[in-house]
DNA sequence: AGATTATCTGAACATCTGTTCAATATCAAA
DNA sequence: TTTGATATTGAACAGATGTTCAGATAATCT
């Protein structure tokens, strides 16, 4: 046996990397082996060295492409008017993101120890940028005198992680709609900001 | 070879427990191997089974203490007074009790997925504990009319994100001294309840 | 001093690890 | 229909994995 009738890099590539992330989400990326992504793509371990030079990299690749995603997402969303109305679309729009994609945003919060120090550093400076776009619009904000804001630099971590917990608990069909929920964090993230 | 002179359980068992902790947290769970533990505490593996029965039991014990040293803590300092008086002593006693402890809190965040169904559930029963100390605050204070919160359990969750979020950046030494950390978190907590 | 208990070694177990590669089957183009 | 590129297998590699246990040494008790 070789070659698989149907077989294509283009079909198979991105399985391979759906199934790395599903499982390196669930189990961790230590824990994963090779052969356990290769059994769920249906294929032998092998093949897999067609799509990834090494393991690392498989993972590398992933978090890469989600913070890619996340910044270009924003930048097709950024608001350019008044501090307030940013700061609001940026709040929906985290949760909402964040939500449809908990694998990645798991994977990018916790598997960067798994990084070597050249990958890591790219990962930290895509997740720096993200940062330094809410940070903007709190800057924004203080010099417009919209916001009370003693340190925006904490502010900005501070929000962030607020909202990134939203990942931890929300399920959907649960007690509360995503409206409903992106509306409370809205709420305490408006008056944080003495807004 | 056999028994090492100056071998004493007492000794010998803490030292399992920190040196595991310690890999745990920087490597992850299941990228440390018992060899490893043991080479950090100058043992062999085989001698590592006198302290856990294996190693998911010497992960569990870790984050079973952790949680438990973190609720008699905070039962030792928990206020009976006023609920902004209270609610300011669990910012202040959170982000200080964390960061003293960055290791075990990283571990029992991001290694609950590494534990049996049993062992998660009773972690997760601990955790839970911990967060009702902070609604029961937060209820009192809507009650007395201090507080302004649409849904106490989502502001529970959002305020201990956004305290825990600290570890993940604050260094000892770096720009801003724990006093004044701990004073920009409690101003945007006590705005964000509406206080 | 001798007996008992506590602590550790070192080898062994079966199995799993990431990765490479020659052989082979299918696909796409000429 | 032949030819060359593409996609995959399956075996192999050297080493690591968690765990067990008989044997050996040190500490402690009588």
């Amino acid at each position: 046996m070789a070659r698989k009738t149907g077989s294509h890099s283009e079909i198979t590539g991105p399985r391979v990397r759906a199934e790395a992330q599903r499982l390196f989400a669930r189990h961790g990326f230590a824990a994963v082996s090779m052969r356990q992504i290769a059994a769920a793509v249906g294929v032998q371990a092998g093949a897999l060295y067609l799509y990834t030079p090494d393991k690392e990299a498989l993972l590398f690749d992933l978090l890469k492409s989600h913070m890619e995603e996340l910044l270009s997402a924003w930048a097709e969303v950024a608001p350019q008017g008044e501090p307030l109305a940013a700061l609001e679309t940026f709040v929906r729009f985290h949760i909402r993101f964040n939500l449809t994609r908990a694998e990645a945003v798991f994977l990018s919060y916790m598997e960067l120890r798994n990084l070597g120090p050249g990958n890591f550093a790219v990962i930290e400076g895509l997740r720096r940028a993200y940062e330094t776009e809410l940070e903007k619009i709190l800057i924004a904000g203080r010099a417009a005198g919209a916001f009370a804001l003693p340190d925006t630099k904490l502010a900005t971590l501070a929000i962030i992680a607020m909202l990134t917990g939203v990942n931890t608990w929300y399920r959907e069909g649960g007690r509360l709609s995503l409206d409903t929920v992106e509306a409370i964090y809205w709420d305490m993230v408006r008056k944080a900001v003495g807004a």
